[in-house]
DNA sequence: ATCATGATCTTGACACTGTTAAGAACGCCG
DNA sequence: CGGCGTTCTTAACAGTGTCAAGATCATGAT
């Protein structure tokens, strides 16, 4: 017998795959309970493992918190790479997009744009993960060349667009915006048409 | 001897004036850990009483919480009412009011304005102090009978300065932009006189 | 093929948390 | 002065993250 890769053979002793499944069950309890409702414990009772056998696995709960945040910022990578950056419709476009993930996925997306008191971006996997959506987020949404950092425009998108997410994933908004979704989010378009024109870039 | 009002009389068996004094233990340790970093415990600790003893003011955890959040709403209306609501200025001027705030007491911000897991929305005292404190706002913010529930306008303007607040104290933006904040916070105002224009209001 | 080694997993424990029960100490009203 | 309700303490329970010791297994070296 040579080396059958241990692919769901979750029998005995040795689970096999035990790293994968924990953050596959910890995905999985975030969306049911959110970010503070996940347990170490009940994420091994999950995969029917003991309290401590993650620990071979992740040094610590924040560990595998990163690992599934990790996993959130390539899959919104993926979903944002297909995307045209169209740059008249782009910002409204890719706010909507952005907008969906995050209603799709709202524990994810409150684990990985929330505090860092569940995740640690000083994880090297994590921390270039979201280096890797970000940007990509950034190159869609800007001009090209436009230095990020003092351009108000993309920040000001960004903090729209989160905002939004969090006042709606909290329910501090009316119900019924699905709608005004669009019209909400072209809003700033003007305005950023206007800077760009008085600094004449 | 016509009822001394017990100030300040910490000593003895009885405190005194313990539910306030949580209160205001509960307000240092939030500012100090954030939301998840306050213990009950603790708290009591801090004032120099057994861990049971807030069960005598407060039903639980939550409802201790929820009466800081009511003290912050509270400061946010006092902020909030002098300013004047001069229509032109009043959307980034009332933005910078409110990103100081939420920036002077993040803590305190995160859990007025984060997740329902903290605080109980349905407690009868912090609902009307938000309450108070956002119409407050809206009736600065809003042209005079404008249905809030509909107008994107300060449904945008609210999600553009929270996700701001939100990514500034968690640190997702580049340091350094204070004083790209009113650039940032002027860029919705075009958008909005739009939207006005074509509706005709 | 055996064996040693390192990775993986279990059991048991520690300190911490929120919360409750039982009872002690206190202020106050009759 | 006596009872009574409020306030507070101690003790306990279940839950958490984490670590130490030891058991089990897979695999490479001999």
């Amino acid at each position: 017998m040579i080396q059958v890769v241990p692919e769901m053979q979750a029998r005995g002793y040795h689970h096999g795959d035990l790293r994968t499944a924990l953050i596959k069950a910890g995905l999985a309890l975030l969306e049911r309970e959110g970010p503070g409702g996940v347990s170490l414990r009940a994420v091994a009772r999950q995969v029917g493992v003991s309290q401590a056998a993650p620990y071979a696995h992740f040094h610590s709960k924040r560990e595998l918190m990163s690992a599934i945040a990790t996993v959130g910022f390539s899959r919104l990578r993926d979903l944002i790479a297909p995307l045209a950056s169209d740059p008249a419709r782009s910002l409204s476009d890719l706010g909507l997009a952005y907008l969906d993930f995050a209603r799709a996925n709202p524990g994810l997306y409150r684990l990985m744009f929330g505090s860092d008191e569940h995740i640690d971006m000083r994880n090297e996997h994590l921390s270039t993960a979201s280096r890797q959506a970000l940007e990509l987020l950034a190159m869609k949404a800007g001009r090209n060349g436009s230095d990020p950092i003092r351009d108000p425009g993309p920040i000001a998108a960004w903090s729209l667009v989160h905002g939004l997410v969090m006042l709606l994933m909290d329910e501090k908004l009316p119900s019924g915006l699905d709608q005004s979704m669009p019209a909400i989010l072209r809003l700033l378009e003007p305005g950023v048409a206007e800077y760009v024109k008085e600094r004449e870039l």
